[in-house]
DNA sequence: TAGATTGTTAATCGATTAACAATC
DNA sequence: TAGATTGTTAATCGATTAACAATC
């Protein structure tokens, strides 16, 4: 459908985000257009690899003028699929997923959240954010009843693996993992994006004391 | 000090954090040997790239036989800095702060949490794992009475700026931040880790409607 | 000694940067 | 037309992989 498909490579996915938020920005000051040499500036990188970058979903710049901002950040917009809200359930709402569910606007990154589960039967029904938090023993009925398109994983490590095959067995095949268990590697065809806090914790570490 | 001083590549130390997790593992099991090949299958990475990786810290593999585990995540420890707990205030204690501080075991990732800081009245006083919330306005005299290395920033990235200055002014040069305020374009010598969760979430999105 | 596996050099691969012709 | 800036090809750079001699 796009010329994205296949051959984007994974730097240029993981700088997307960065354009749609810079973009975002210069859109809401009014601002109409834009240089590759400016948005190379605020994004830290080069302007040759700006070009790149947009090249790869098809040129919308225009020579000698430089990129049209609200076209661009469209453009962007649906790259990133933010058009088409993805349903997803939070598994787990401890610290972490309570913090997940109330620190973002979801729906401003493409996704809706749609249902909220833990085991601990303390936490059931209790509501956050006009949602109320079910019990797991209900999950599958859940995902029966409801079309859902992605899972958030807020567990430990140890109990992702027998969540993952539920989720999965259920249809779901796109998970943020907060977790350190390999999704992919049980399941190959499920889209994952690993979040990987303590490795960061762990590299900032490194640079402290290395540098 | 180390061999890995300057010329260490950000790729090999980020791959730093998942050595020491394997290693860890590897070691709670008893294992005593380890080859790279073995290495490598548990992290997905070539026999090649863990023999290289490992040799940026000084060799201590044994032609023949192997990594002895414990003495190569005595290594990696030292080289995380490990034994060596940086003292480290969090400012923002909103969901996403109350979740860092309790989500990780900081000593064993070669932290400690020693203040907790927030603008927010009703927050404060309010203990979390030992720690009692502190105001904003006792930030400066705290900072001066205790030895502190680090913050962790979990606050909107409109009032990074103002934080960060003071912060800096009272000598702080290392931070994981959270929010997408950028700290090394205003002070260079500072030592940053940066997580931008929503660019996780919107990558996912990316991925979700593209492949 | 023979087998295994490291340390290290060389080859490959891919991503970034530079350059410049095309064109608004 | 002249100036600016893109689109795109070619050059560079760096990271990963392969290969193999060294050695336990």
């Amino acid at each position: 459908m796009n010329k994205t498909d296949n051959q984007i490579s994974m730097p240029v996915i993981r700088r997307l985000p960065r354009y749609y938020r810079c973009l975002s920005i210069l859109s809401e000051n009014g601002v109409e257009t834009v240089s590759s040499k400016e948005l190379s500036q605020i994004l830290n990188i080069t302007a040759s690899q700006v070009r790149q970058d947009l090249n790869h979903f098809g040129g919308f710049g225009l020579q000698g003028c430089g990129y049209d901002v609200p076209h661009l950040l469209d453009k962007v917009r649906e790259l990133l699929g933010i058009y088409r809200a993805k349903r997803t359930v939070i598994y787990g709402i401890g610290n972490l997923g309570r913090a997940v569910v109330c620190h973002f606007d979801f729906i401003k990154l493409g996704f809706e959240i749609c249902g909220l589960f833990d085991t601990n039967e303390k936490l059931v029904g209790e509501n956050i954010k006009d949602l109320t938090i079910l019990h797991d023993s209900t999950l599958e009925d859940f995902l029966l009843q409801n079309s859902v398109d992605a899972a958030i994983l807020c567990i430990p490590t140890d109990s992702a693996e027998q969540v993952v095959d539920r989720l999965y067995a259920a249809g779901i095949r796109c998970f943020l993992n907060f977790s350190h268990y390999d999704i992919t590697g049980k399941y190959p065809d499920c889209i994952v994006e690993d979040v990987h806090l303590s490795e960061s914790i762990l590299t900032l570490g490194f640079l402290a004391e290395n540098l």
